[in-house]
RNA sequence: GCCGAAGUGGCGGAAUUGGUAGACGCGCAUGACUCAAAAUCAUGUACCUUCACGGGUGUGUGGGUUCGAUUCCCACCUUCGGUACCA
């Protein structure tokens, strides 16, 4: 052992044989595998997934992985059962475009890139149960997608009971009954929270293709080939995840997910209280219902917008408007939303000769048409205020309509706006005191009330009066849920030729993916499934024909329930077995991207609350702890003009960087890693020159896990100098004393790092734990030699943060087995007594000596002492001590004057 | 526009129930080792001033509260992320 330690201790650090070592040792014991021991306390730690891209892992990947496996080792330690697993989210668009381009099978690209990425995981020693690996595209675990898929299509939201139930269990009401047979299932179908319909979607008419929003850019453009899209109704699958609206927002409260992530939820899914309105139209029987926050407002509503789409628009434009209010409805239909926003200084509309009847004021109100009122959000229709709406106002100065103000800002604002506002040519969305808001022959005044007032008795009129009702609006809209596309999960859903839609026996699942010999979309915008013939026909036992669906999932499917796999990804009879989903669920702390804040995980949470209702879960939320990390940039040049300049054509001279070309002094700026800038950081070329430990403990030390930060290669060797640092003095036996008493201070410190290290990964602070290593080490080196159980103790609490070096020290040490599961260590309180406190002695604030003192020193002893001291005098010389403040273990702070 | 996060040495960053600003690391400087370099080791390193002791200034800007403010309050500036005609 000793000739051993000896021969490795003369090399220097060696990290790849450490490190490859160790990884080939956890692989064949299986050091990482996960019981399903139900006895012992469980602890859940799971990553977000990647995609398996060809362009392999980018240093952004491993800094949450390191987290999450920092803390998976140290709960381990702690002696948690630890759940910590790692899977693919192999369905996308890549795959397939390089399948169109080459004729590859996705599968085939996807099986590369998911090897690559594996290969590249294990090579960072992170400690996954690799046993439970999964994939979204193997149709094991897509069978379950699917059978998902089929619960949500059987299930209807029971708004009384705020809760998803059975489709079963949906009572139809007796008038549909008696309608037959097709107006029950336009009923039943109508509560699904799966259903199929019209939607738009993006089309690019150059490629054939139906787009995702994410491919189309701000300008309305496909990304891949530049040129416009357009909009295309095709029948489309769509989820109601509206119905949860008010359940997702309610579940974030018991949250421990940081604020902005729960703000980012709750404003994507846009809650808001108000009204909804009927103005009869005049010379009608027919009325526009609108919806308005504001109902308070209504006695300065003086005209009305219906949004292109809406339905009434036809029906209520008289025909000498006919012909305008057509061209304009058609010209808003061709502009994508995308235009409709660009052009938001610019407001635009027409006139439909018809009116609408206050029912306040009884007056006439003209109804125009105008694409700034969407179709989607609350009635598609507006009551206009332009005196306290700001769109409304740039509305009505366009088209020279009555402004009326009925709300006095007061003294909200200053004099010469407040006369502007009165007068109607200043627009005052805020609070005041309502002046022209009384009708008498209606019952109804508001005048001299504020906002809030004026909201709720207005409502109550409406309401008495039954012309409107308080009404909760939410922006979050129906999930538009399948896509054109050949590699995704293929629909469990078979469309007959008398109209029936079915859904497949869940003996019949998995439905796989035809093989197929070219990838290009099919007609019309279909998939290229529709090209599938044998795979796309089906007959029934009745002989009555069938077309399977043609579109797949999108890739939020297969990540909305990939956590529950993890618990049991073998199982073929279930998705998981549920007393194993007891044990382990909820997920305790979910670390990823911040760019997953709104879809992903309300995607997740909406489908978890669906389970949930249907008793298939046991918890209501999915994860409990979310932590985001912060995106890794990189250093890059700009020049004075502002132009971006790569770092290979840079040169520093004395702490200023020069154009090697031109000799242009350059400023140093942070960006996003690019080729264009040549600033991309490759893991493994950081493994290879340093080391996985190095590049882990670095990833952990650039600052604070959420903090956006810039890579800094210099950095890199910074921590690869710690832990040759570590490994040049703990691994020497020499430096190791077997039985002496340990140092005071080395004991001291030791123990309040244990303690430091173990706070700091609870607060998933790693950066201020790596430091306080380093000061431990720091002083060990210095001191020249250690006990041994200092050593291993230290080795311990290294081991989760280095864990190839924190084998090789605990293996140096005379153990034979892995560190991983050795018990944390437990800070002794006995070393970590203090006899004194070395005070800071401030006079007026400003520090000026120090003092020690001892620790329980009465707060007048310490008062005279100061005093007394020598030190105190000069800052004391022709002045009075008007106040001495003590605060124990703290500081001492002497007022003089 | 709205919502959120953040501004601290040459650089990454540390310190907040208000209590020694700059831990730790990089970089830089000096020294040791070396024929030399790298690596390693030691010492120093916020800025101004002073030979030095010391003193002054300092956490984006301007105010305020306090014995004491990076930390709390008000106003503002800048950067980043999200969102955008949601009535």
């Amino acid at each position: 052992m000793d000739h051993l330690a000896e021969t490795i201790y003369t090399m220097e650090y060696n990290f790849t044989a450490i490190e490859q070592k160790w990884q080939q040792f956890w692989e064949k014991n299986k050091t990482f595998k996960t019981s399903d021991d139900t006895s012992r306390k469980k602890y859940y730690i799971l990553d977000m997934f990647p995609y398996p891209s060809g362009a392999g892992l980018h240093v952004g990947h491993p800094e949450g992985y390191t987290a999450t496996d920092i803390v998976s080792r140290y709960k381990r330690m702690k002696g948690f059962n630890v759940l910590h697993p790692m899977g693919w989210d192999a369905f996308g668009l890549p795959a397939e475009q390089y399948a169109i381009q080459t004729g590859t099978h996705p599968a085939v690209t996807t099986q590369k890139n998911c090897d690559n990425f594996r290969r590249q995981i294990k090579s960072l020693g992170l400690s996954y149960d690799w046993d439970r690996e999964i994939n979204t595209t193997d149709p094991r675990y897509f069978k379950w997608t699917q059978w998902i898929f089929i619960q949500l299509y059987n299930t209807w939201f029971d708004e009384q009971q705020q809760k998803g139930r059975p489709i079963s269990e949906l009572k139809v009401p007796d008038n549909y009954k008696s309608q037959g047979f097709d107006n029950k299932n336009a009923y039943i179908d109508a509560k699904r929270l799966a259903y199929y319909d019209n939607a738009q979607v993006w089309w690019c008419e150059n490629c054939k293709i139906v787009c995702a929003n994410e491919e189309v850019l701000t300008d309305g453009t496909h990304e891949k080939c530049g040129y416009q899209v357009v909009k295309k109704n095709l029948k489309q699958w769509m989820l109601r995840i509206p119905h949860y609206a008010e359940r997702l927002l309610d579940g974030l409260e018991g949250l421990d997910w940081p604020e902005g992530v729960k703000d980012m939820q709750k404003n994507w899914i846009g809650r808001s209280t108000g009204a909804e309105v009927h103005f009869p139209l005049a010379g009608s029987d027919k009325s526009i219902e609108v919806y308005t926050t504001r109902p308070d407002t209504l006695f300065g509503a003086t005209y009305m917008v219906l949004a292109p789409e809406h339905e009434l628009v036809n029906e209520i434009t008289t025909p000498e408007h006919r012909q305008t209010v057509s061209e304009y409805t058609r010209a808003a239909s061709l502009k994508s939303e995308l235009d409709r926003t660009e052009l938001a200084k610019e407001k635009t509309g027409v006139f439909t000769g018809s009116y609408a009847i206050n029912p306040l004021t009884n007056q006439q109100i003209p109804v125009w048409v105008a694409d700034y009122v969407l179709t989607g959000y609350g009635t598609g229709a507006i009551m206009a205020v332009p005196a306290h709406d700001t769109r409304d106002f740039d509305f009505a100065k366009t088209f020279g309509l009555p402004v009326v103000c009925i709300l006095d800002p007061e003294q909200n604002t200053d004099n010469e706006s407040r006369q502007k506002i009165l007068e109607g040519n200043m627009c005052w969305p805020e609070d005041g005191q309502y002046i022209n808001s009384a009708n008498p022959d209606k019952g109804i005044d508001i005048n001299g009330l504020n906002k809030e007032n004026g909201i709720q008795k207005i409502v109550e009129w409406l309401e008495q009066q039954q012309i409107g009702k308080a009404k909760i609006n939410y922006k979050l809209r129906d999930w538009l849920f399948s896509r054109q596309r050949y590699w995704g999960e293929p629909f469990p859903v078979i469309h007959w030729e008398d109209g029936e839609i079915t859904m497949l026996n869940e003996n019949d699942l998995p439905l796989e993916l035809p093989e197929l010999d070219k990838y290009e979309p099919g007609a019309n915008g279909e998939s290229p499934l529709a090209n599938a013939d044998e795979w796309l026909i089906v007959t029934d036992k009745n002989g009555r024909k069938g077309r399977r669906e043609t579109n797949t999932m999108p890739q939020w499917a297969g990540s909305c329930w990939y956590y529950l796999r993890y618990i049991d990804p073998a199982n073929n009879e279930a998705p998981f077995n549920k007393a194993k989903e007891n044990y382990w669920m909820p997920v305790d702390l979910y670390i990823g991207g911040a760019e997953h804040a709104v879809l992903h995980l309300l995607y997740s949470r909406f489908w978890h609350k669906v389970l949930y209702d249907l008793g298939i879960v046991s918890t209501d939320e999915p994860f409990q702890k979310l932590y985001n990390q912060g995106m890794i940039l990189a250093f890059a040049y700009e020049t004075s003009t502002g132009a971006k300049v790569a770092t290979d054509m840079v040169e520093e001279k004395e702490g200023k960087f020069y154009h090697i070309e031109n000799g242009e002094e350059v400023q140093q700026i942070v960006a996003k890693m690019s080729k264009s800038l040549k600033n991309v950081v490759n893991p493994d070329d950081v493994v290879e020159r340093y080391g996985a430990d190095s590049l882990r403990l670095y990833e952990m030390f650039m600052g604070p896990l959420d903090a956006t930060k810039p890579w800094a290669d210099q950095g890199v060797k910074g921590v690869f100098g710690f832990l040759g640092r570590v490994y040049r003095f703990f691994a020497n036996l020499d430096n190791i004393n077997g039985h002496n008493k340990e140092d005071a201070e080395v004991l001291k410190l030791l123990h309040q790092t244990i303690i430091k290290v173990e706070s700091d990964i609870e607060n998933l602070k790693f950066n201020t734990a790596i430091s306080a290593l380093m000061v431990f080490t720091n002083l060990a080196i210095k001191k020249g030699k250690v006990c041994k159980e200092t050593a291993e103790l230290f080795t311990q609490i290294l081991s989760p943060f280095a864990p190839h070096l924190g084998e090789e020290l605990w293996n140096l040490y005379g153990h034979t087995g892995s560190i991983t599961y050795e018990p944390w260590p437990i800070a002794n309180p006995e070393f970590l007594k203090e006899d004194t406190f070395e005070y800071p002695v401030s006079f007026n604030g400003k520090m000026r000596f120090k003092l020690e003192l001892p620790i329980d020193m009465p707060v007048n002893e310490i008062e005279q002492e100061v005093l007394n001291n020598p030190r105190s005098e000069k800052w004391m010389e022709q002045k009075t001590v008007r106040k001495i403040i003590v605060v124990p273990k703290k500081i001492i702070n002497v007022v003089v004057s």
